[in-house]
DNA sequence: AAGCGAATGCGACTCATTCGCATTTACACG
DNA sequence: CGTGTAAATGCGAATGAGTCGCATTCGCTT
């Protein structure tokens, strides 16, 4: 559900539309107003968002902009081995860009945020007889502060027993995207 | 397109039962005979699955399952943290048990082949400000030795190298040749 | 300014996954 | 060793994310 609160983007102006004429190349083809829209939306938020999330977003700034075209860009990120794929705890699909083939991060499974770590914690490939490893993909799966205590601040009112959820049950069904380098 | 490949296991058979049993536990509920047949589907693979062919193997051992219940046994595998899901390289979804929250494996884009990787590589919890990390999932993808090699046999008639596109026949389930592991 | 191929919007379509409900099964109890 | 009851299942319909085909529009090149 969710509205994302916008997060005021202090100082990282410059950078994030610097980021965005990355980004945009990295799809290859042409550049156009649609795809900057889609992809502004997509470094905008910081956090895994749903394809109707973004699609709203991106129509804000490129009206008519339409779904298809959404999925459409989100292939060619991915195919760049640029997109983030998760499901979150409530259900919903979220996807975020993650540059330069960085994939291991800590997600917020209530909100998405998404939170690269650093340095990578896998350098090296570990010794896997009889296997050839192309990508690697590592992620923390847990709740972030800003949503733990939302929770603290929730208790007590209604529903308790709905925080226990199934917030971070291990099993939750990611998936990851073929990465192919 | 699948072998139900008559299971004379040579070796494993005990261990594989007693396996099956813990899957089963970890379901909850009651034990049914259909839900034996999924697990053992599961089991006997080794590696990630489509949810038609555990449906074609279930029936194999119980006949009338249907693919319902195939998911929702997938269900509580996934609820358990016992489940393992990925699209391969064909664009198939597939599926794997994966016991006691173990959640690092080598997997074979090709042809699903996990394989656990041990140790665990992630012991301990990374230092995140701000996070709370309540599981994690480290993911090798490559491809394995025997994709591997029929890989180059396959080489030498035809396009030039570049190739590699090629989808290989999508959950092709070549005939298994121990050495995971 | 004109030409051309890539990109897009729209709506129909596919297909994995889920649901509702009547029926069957597993297990506890007497 | 029958019986009762809740859980599990099968079936087929329903849902919904994601894809496709095609006519139109847009970016880039000349």
């Amino acid at each position: 559900m969710s509205e994302p609160q916008a997060r005021g983007a202090a100082g990282g102006e410059h950078r994030v539309t610097d980021e965005t004429a990355r980004a945009l190349a990295r799809l290859g083809g042409t550049s156009t107003s649609t795809r900057r829209a889609i992809i502004e939306s997509l470094l905008g938020a910081g956090r895994l968002q749903s394809p109707e999330t973004l699609l709203r977003e991106a129509r804000a700034r490129a009206p008519g902009t339409s779904l298809a075209t959404v999925y459409r860009t989100l292939d060619r990120l991915d195919a760049a081995g640029a997109l983030k794929r998760a499901t979150l705890a409530s259900g919903e699909i979220g996807y975020a860009y993650c540059p330069s083939g960085h994939h291991e991060h800590a997600i917020c499974l209530r909100c998405g945020r998404l939170q690269p770590v650093r340095p990578c914690l896998i350098s090296e490939k570990p010794s896997l007889v009889g296997f050839t490893v192309t990508s690697h993909v590592l992620d923390f799966y847990g709740v972030c502060s800003e949503c733990e205590a939302g929770d603290e601040a929730n208790a007590g009112s209604g529903s308790s027993g709905g925080g226990a959820r199934t917030p971070a049950e291990p099993g939750s069904t990611e998936a990851p995207s073929a990465v192919v380098g």
